[in-house]
DNA sequence: CGGTTAATTGATGTGGGTCAAAAGCAGTGG
DNA sequence: CCACTGCTTTTGACCCACATCAATTAACCG
């Protein structure tokens, strides 16, 4: 039961050798699907594995008392729960999948092992939490002060480029699972407001998103709205 | 020109002995000051060294390029301006002082050698990189799906938690060099509308903040508000 | 063909932004 | 000792982006 995403970067790196090591089925390792909608890890709940997304979406989110749900990063194929993770007894977050997914969970005291031992798994690990520090440092920037059309454009922007990353795209058509309550919960605004939103970009000719594939028009345009830069 | 605060954990102690060992001068290690207001460290510029706040206030901020800035977080006597900046060479974010501030720059690359060389150092650092995740992470829910209200009440209880930690306190008032403008900035608000939630707060007889400190009149009111449980 | 879930659209409400004026309060310098 | 300047906070009046509530349509599915 290997995975069988595209190698892009870190985790695929890492994990590849211990995953298609002859140890299936011993407490090292193990394999695990869910269907769509259902919760994988618990926010608070001690885990002694690290776990990687071997197909499908996922996402990490974080549950309030007041019962609104903030999304914090959508998973895709080859990543990690959080890179953070190998450090920590429990998850700091929830993950739920997006799709029908299939996990991999490692030993996390083999992982921390490798990673102490070996210095390429270590700077691979270090990398992939700097980039994960990044994307959380910036996505909280553009929450709390950019408007309802610059954060969605922003998720919109992220994302793609995270998917052209581990498959080829042809006429800027991209998969595209999440419904408009997970944009939503992910930018921080109601589900009404951002099939509003969603609306008028659509009006204008820059993306069109339906049925699950997400389709850029006005790449330029996006990046006008979305861009940090 | 050693540092005077109290050792309140990960980077005192990681950091004490290199501070004290005879090296100043060397291109290991050195020491600054800056005034309060001036940036020190620029977002994206690369740099050899690991910075300590040592004395002081600062803050970590993104600056956005519709001219408004995020505070990411408030720094502390003790704090390394970001746990993070150990394994990337150049800043993902600005840091400015709050109030006049002295601050130490290590050689990231013997920081990076002692932290692979040594478990502890290694495992300080992670927990480090772990603590700060998690605050970023909460911070940015919080933000999301908060009223002001509550994010400003969030940001008062974390900030007199981490006071609290690392020195003694008196009837619940504590030193707090934060003007209004930084309250927004942190929280998302504008200048004027935090000066209203805080006028409620004071007329509810929960908060007084006066010319830099801080006076916690209910606690539980202040925690009902501004708590996640 | 009913039943469920997602998206759209309209009407209306409100939390927080914007603009502007005033007031408090250091410093600073004559 | 007082006027002058600059900075921060406060307060008021008004506005708008987004939330809320509710109804309608569309798509899917047993």
């Amino acid at each position: 039961m290997t995975c069988t995403y595209r190698e892009t970067g870190v985790c695929a790196e890492i994990f590849e050798p211990i995953a298609s090591a002859p140890q299936a089925g011993s407490s090292f390792q193990y394999s695990a699907v869910a269907k769509a909608g259902k919760q994988i890890v618990a926010r608070g709940k001690p885990s002694d594995y690290v776990f990687v997304l071997c197909a499908g979406w996922a996402f990490r989110y974080i549950q309030l008392p007041n019962g609104s749900r903030q999304i914090l990063k959508f998973l895709q194929p080859g990543d990690l729960f959080s890179p953070i993770s190998v450090f920590e007894e429990a998850f700091h977050f929830s993950v739920a999948a997006l799709t029908s997914v299939q996990i991999s969970g490692f030993a996390r005291s083999e992982v921390r092992r490798r990673c102490f031992a070996d210095a390429e798994a270590q700077s691979a690990i270090a990398k992939s939490v700097v980039l994960d520090a990044r994307d959380t440092t910036e996505l909280l920037a553009v929450l709390a002060q950019c408007s309802a059309e610059q954060r969605i454009a922003y998720l919109l922007l992220h994302l793609i480029r995270r998917i052209a990353a581990r498959q080829v795209i042809r006429e800027q058509r991209y998969p595209f699972p999440l419904r408009q309550q997970h944009i939503a919960d992910a930018v921080g605004l109601t589900p009404v407001h951002v099939s509003r939103v969603l609306g008028l970009l659509r009006d204008r000719g820059i993306v069109v998103l339906t049925d699950g594939v997400l389709e850029i028009l006005d790449l330029p345009a996006l990046e006008r709205i979305g861009s940090l830069e």
